[in-house]
DNA sequence: ATAAGCAGTGAATCATTATTCATTTCTTGT
DNA sequence: ACAAGAAATGAATAATGATTCACTGCTTAT
């Protein structure tokens, strides 16, 4: 017996694998998933085609881990806005916000984890993508409905709509046809943000503001 | 010169084309656009695949094609809802129930339409169609403004959410992933399409009912 | 009946990339 | 230094299906 694993080999993998994530990640925050060639990846991560195949399974597996792994971020930054202080209405609100104006700093990842088409296996992910978002703002209808702040409702199917109106109203704005071309003014991101949420809370409420 | 275009051959050229287009969209309707294959499409209509290509420039053309024609038609009812009597708030409500309530009795071609992953070319049709629902909406809202009967805002981005609320309402229940295997139940379709228009209805006029 | 010209045919081609695997290179313990 | 084994390589392969095009067979006007 003569080779045997050790510390520094373990090491050396770990960082390749990590090299072909980051570089995977970051091809898909530039031309989404459809665009992100292996090949690609594996000259910027500085590792052979086949190289990527003792680390994943197929190229469907290493986007799935991309993917999971964006959305943790996302879902992570949402559910501690939904952690502050203040009612119910109040703290979704803010996780609203937080939802659409991450979306709009960084747009190619947005449209690719919310409206870029993708493969059955990772439209998979975004269906368990979006229902974590859905289930934080369930909860938090929930806790508003206990709290007296906002109105007894099916919060299931209300927290769904909020996902729909807010990944609807990116769509347009995020898309990479008019990204490249149009910037959009931060004013006007503002605006759009703030009358979404608007349209949001009321729907929720049913309360003008 | 021996061979002149003739009426005959007019027709009977016309009504190959429609029977392409026909089992095209029974094919989609049945399963989706990336399903549907050109050699089954050809076997289906009764002709050659190449004799798809003497009709249709591409694949694409095809689908964009049976694409616009399923979205009119979807378009058309829903106007056609917005054009009955009442305020602005009732008609519109009408409208959203009808769009809500065909997609249910429609699954899979309201999923192809909505929420499947498709082509550039067709995602650009589709961003075209949720414009023309939106626009339709949009019009209505401003109706509702002008009349009373709905609070000032802006209607363009409202719009939108309505559209994106509903969809992603409907996308979980018409998932084709679930579509063969569970009967979702009359009662709880109305159910579903009652709450998805409540909350609708609360975002656009900031009342409850 | 015939010839001109269009429509239809469908097997063969093409294009695209993910994936494989025989080979090479590197690491380790003795 | 060496042998045993693991990791890396990347050119070749595979798979998929849309698209083509040389050919066949109809339709028409004379």
């Amino acid at each position: 017996m003569a080779y045997r694993e050790t510390e520094k080999m373990r090491q050396r993998k770990a960082q390749a694998r990590q090299r072909i994530i980051d570089c995977t990640y970051e091809c898909v925050a530039n031309g989404g998933f459809r665009s992100a060639r292996i090949t690609r990846i594996a000259g910027l991560a500085g590792v052979a085609t086949g190289t990527i195949y003792r680390h994943f399974e197929s190229r469907e597996d290493l986007f799935a881990e991309i993917f999971r792994t964006a959305t943790q971020r996302e879902v992570d930054k949402v559910a501690e806005a939904l952690n502050t202080d203040g009612d119910a209405a109040v703290r979704l609100e803010a996780a609203l916000r937080q939802f659409a104006e991450r979306a709009m700093r960084g747009p190619m990842m947005a449209w690719a984890l919310i409206a870029e088409p993708v493969d059955p296996k990772l439209e998979e992910e975004r269906l368990v993508y979006r229902r974590a978002y859905a289930e934080l703002f369930e909860k938090a209808i929930r806790d508003g409905i206990e709290e007296g702040c906002i109105p007894d409702q099916d919060a299931r199917q209300s927290s769904t709509c909020l996902v729909g109106a807010i990944a609807e109203s990116l769509v347009g704005p995020l898309s990479p046809t008019l990204a490249g071309q149009i910037t959009i003014a931060d004013i006007d991101k503002n605006k759009l943000v703030d009358s979404i949420i608007r349209f949001c809370m009321q729907g929720l409420t049913g309360t003008r503001r």
